[in-house]
DNA sequence: ACCGCATCTGACAACGTTGTCCAGGCTCTA
DNA sequence: TAGAGCCTGGACAACGTTGTCAGATGCGGT
């Protein structure tokens, strides 16, 4: 990480502007440092009197405890980092809500960081969250070897993945049930008639997009159906290739009739596809979109509840931290298909 | 705020864990405290044989160097706050994530908290932030008045405020035209021939809300047409309200033709209302949403850029932190409307 | 062999807070 | 009125790091 720069010298007083110390405080209302540190505390052995002159110095003088030194003496930061892949993406939002809300509950703060899928940036910033001394972490991994927080998850970082699991390391997970909703929303294509049902999905490498892939096959499988080669997309994710790979599906000389798309932002894209597409091509998702109600087709979901998910994976965090969860433990999630109309298109022409 | 809830006790070492320390680090590579300090920060004047010693003990430690005794003795956090309404609403998302990539090209990580609209826990939020020494403040206010924040602002606490001014403090923003956005939006309606045109919006006490209803009455009053009572709808939020309010402008002896909407989430649900309404009622909102090219007709929106609005801010905040800013100021971006059918439609029945 | 200089290293204080512990003053009782 | 016990207040060390400064070491030149 680059240095910071460093503060405008013009700026008066000390290195923090003018920060007032308890120990100014204190001389202002002429009493000991612990007297200030008391009342700033709320804690017990301080007469009405003096908790008034103390709290008037506090005032004039705007005193503001310093966190930084509190945590130093304390060990303890009332801070939970959470690292994901992009905090724009609308799948994240609802998750990150989440995650504070249940941080707040605990009186703790929340450190954000995106790792924009890239897994130097996540073990980046994973490490600076902890040389901060967070007191837990909530990682949506990138990577697929975590083995750099052992000596973390050693002193004591309560640590809990969500929506991927972490690589070689044994550690909490939260999960959605992708392979299963996967295969949920293709036997659902299935059962309205398709055979040549398409497959659009981010790198396998992901943990999700292989587990969607698996639930695919496994369906397709099951349904006694060989699926060509020409009928999946791996990898792809900018909305550019997404097109051209859904356009080569549905002008192959034996073109699907269904898609299935492996998440929101694939969707999106298919869905705009689609929308200019002379023949009805039969779609599901996964990942609920917003507005998906309201197009025409509505475009039927295999959705996860984001809510729960970050929910679930900061409870489990706190839990971790005041010693009623002991082991590892890898919990998943269902999924729901929401019907809206583009997965009950019957195969066209 | 709670006190955190305390770590297990059952858990091996000191308060952090075990984790190592410097001095355990320079016992074990038998050199003194400061050279570890050296080799940690890359500081030069330590032979490589030395080097290597301490880097060897580092990696066998697992030491992380501890940034809360840094930033104490160093006066800087490399950390900044964002405090907004919500990180779950999809405005936001770019929002953060525009400001986090700002400070993260500045080294600093993001610490992130939704007042969900209430200025009590917006103050808490933010002076939760102070006591943490965060260098700079990134606030997109719930609450009108922020002289609590005097002392901070006069101890160097860099800030700039978001998408709504500060109350009764003079400090940086960055805001949207919000105004002329807004009569913009409501100029297109009516040189689509609309006369009965009602508006859809937050409460009046929030600057945005305000300054679009101002925007409205503006174009409505150069057009020379008197706004009826039953034509406005002030400060329902959720989306109930918002429908009953649509249905009633719509259902009136004289109902509207056409409606601006004053944000995202009401023009989502006024979306909603309109798709089951027989007569084709035209629509212009404020913020773009996700997919509004897709539903027929497409929406008509008056876009601003919330990642610029972000990054403008962070940015601004940078500067104020390395003295190339000096006087607060009043930024304000330019929207853009963005045609696509829903505006274009003409007065119906 | 000795000096000077440059290079490398470490002792120590300080950052602002909290925990420990003791002193002094008060009240209450015998 | 003296002694016990309680309540309040303050001195001091410690948390883990970095800045200062002085000491140690080694090397080259005379």
């Amino acid at each position: 990480m680059p240095e910071m720069p460093r503060r405008a010298d013009h700026l008066p007083g000390n290195r923090y502007g003018n920060r007032p110390t308890m120990k100014d405080v204190a001389a202002r209302a002429g009493v000991g440092l612990k007297t200030v540190s008391r009342v700033v505390n709320e804690e017990p052995g301080v007469t009405p009197e003096t908790e008034r002159r103390v709290q008037e110095a506090i005032d004039a003088l705007g005193f503001r405890r310093n966190d930084s030194a509190r945590v130093l003496r304390k060990g303890r930061t009332a801070s939970i980092g959470l690292v994901l892949e992009d905090l724009a993406d609308p799948f994240y939002g609802p998750l990150s809500r989440a995650v504070e809300e249940v941080a707040r509950a605990h009186g703790a703060l929340l450190i954000n960081g995106s790792s924009a899928e890239d897994p130097d940036r996540e073990r980046e910033l994973v490490l600076a969250l902890c040389a901060r001394r967070v007191d837990g972490l909530v990682v949506i991994p990138a990577g697929d070897d975590h083995r750099y927080l052992e000596p973390e998850l050693k002193a004591g970082v309560a640590t809990v993945f969500v929506d991927r699991p972490a690589g070689r390391i044994d550690a909490d997970v939260v999960l959605s049930d992708s392979f299963g909703g996967a295969r949920d929303g293709v036997v659902h294509l299935l059962a309205h008639g398709h055979r040549r049902i398409g497959f659009i999905g981010d790198m396998p490498r992901i943990h999700t997009a292989a587990e969607r892939l698996r639930g695919y096959r496994a369906a397709m499988e099951d349904a006694g159906i060989r699926v060509a080669d020409d009928w999946m997309s791996l990898g792809v994710t900018d909305p550019e290739r997404v097109r051209r790979a859904a356009e080569e599906m549905l002008a192959a000389p034996e073109p699907v009739t269904a898609i299935f798309t492996g998440n929101n932002r694939v969707t999106v894209t298919v869905v705009r596809v689609l929308a200019g597409h002379p023949r009805g091509v039969a779609l599901v998702g996964f990942d609920d979109i917003e507005l998906a109600d309201l197009l025409s087709p509505g475009v039927t979901v295999v959705a996860q509840d984001a809510a729960a998910l970050g929910r679930t994976a900061a409870e489990r965090l706190f839990r971790q931290l005041d010693g009623t969860l002991l082991t590892p433990e890898r919990v998943e999630l269902p999924t729901r298909l929401i019907t809206r109309g583009s997965g009950e298109l019957p195969p066209a022409g």
